[in-house]
DNA sequence: ATATAGATATCGTGT
DNA sequence: ACACGATGTCTATAT
């Protein structure tokens, strides 16, 4: 890795043109190639940046990133003010601890918060166009089709009409209600929804994690 | 801006749970306060990090990243490798261009070049589920609704049908016609406007702004 | 390999 | 401040 502060300008032509005017900045040499250009703000995202695979050619006062695609990242320097080389060795790599898969698993095991009398026919129930979230029959016996989401968009409401349209042509599971849940519901997502018949819920995690404490604490 | 190289672990609670073992990695503290941890690959993506606002707290060996909501980031340091400081003074700041707002800037000026007699209504009509990006008369004084996208995909399509769904209702409007223009249009986007009777259109952005400088030269 | 979906998305803009 | 769309989105997964 090689880090270099100095006062330069910055010109990018690739998918888009842009211009960065001349003034003191960091810029970030990767083992893999890379390049990115810091500013002191921005938190961790770089003012341009060249992805790998590319290649840097060092000329007097001007680098050039280039990739395959004939994207380049023309740097010129003014001045260079700090210019260091540090070999890091292995990266052991990120390990991550989610949320998501867990909804879908809480909200499968407390139907009941969607309606009194509901239980759960089964989660993941496979259709032609892919699975439905959960499948579940409420109190009078009906079927219903939940699209579970972290966040409600649009996207996640197109997804749950596909599987209602074709759930509602099994003479045997007709007529198939939906119901869209979701942590936070966009207003836009809830609007379509509606329209559609769609009931919207906004699951609060927490709270359906505390039904599941509360069990624990019980037995 | 400060610049450390060091072998340090990296604990963060937030959002998610995440572990960093142990490693040589760039710490990177910004003067917004935020705190970006490095490792030789993934371009410039940090491998985690913390976004201002948040407060850093050192201690002996451990630094300690908090924000408002009570997010952490924990940085266990073993061994120190480099550390500098770089006051950069002032960012002059990116400028962009060829992205979506010129291109649909560019077509509402030149609505001609999608039919002959063609005129705009207006740019970002606003519907209860988004803003058509422009709102048409064609020369036979009927409606048309065109989407402007970049990269037209088949999201851009469905939401291009939802529009079209919801003017048709207005009587005021009914019929309109749709039009989908981007730079680059994919086969199954494509297919599928073409099946909905969405016509489509591929825009030429150098082009497009070869009208305007055309214009220039001519006045 | 390509298509789909999620993200601690980030970043503007408009209300 | 919040909501929303665009992104040089990026990244990972499933097909």
């Amino acid at each position: 890795m090689r880090l270099v502060i100095a006062r330069c300008q910055v010109d990018y032509v690739g998918r888009l043109t842009a211009h960065l005017p001349m003034a003191q900045r960091l810029l970030l040499v990767k083992a893999d190639g890379s390049v990115s250009v810091h500013s002191d703000d921005r938190a961790y995202k770089p003012l341009n940046w060249m992805s790998p695979p590319c290649w840097l050619t060092e000329e007097e006062g001007r680098w050039t990133v280039q990739n395959k695609a004939g994207e380049k990242l023309v740097v010129t320097l003014a001045e260079i003010l700090h210019d260091s080389k540090h070999e890091l060795g292995p990266e052991p790599g990120l390990v991550k601890d989610g949320v998501e898969a867990h909804l879908q698993e809480l909200l499968a095991e407390h139907v009941t918060t969607l309606g009194e009398g509901w239980s759960l026919v089964r989660r993941e129930y496979p259709t032609a166009i892919g699975p439905v979230d959960l499948l579940c029959r409420n109190a009078t016996g009906g079927t219903v089709a939940v699209e579970v989401k972290r966040r409600g968009e649009i996207d996640g409401v197109e997804q749950l009409t596909r599987y209602l349209e074709l759930l509602n042509r099994d003479p045997l599971l007709a007529p198939v209600q939906g119901v869209f849940a979701a942590q936070q519901i966009k207003p836009q997502a809830r609007v379509l929804a509606e329209d559609r018949g769609i009931r919207c819920v906004t699951l609060d995690y927490d709270a359906l994690r505390g039904i599941e404490s509360d069990e624990f604490r019980l037995f």
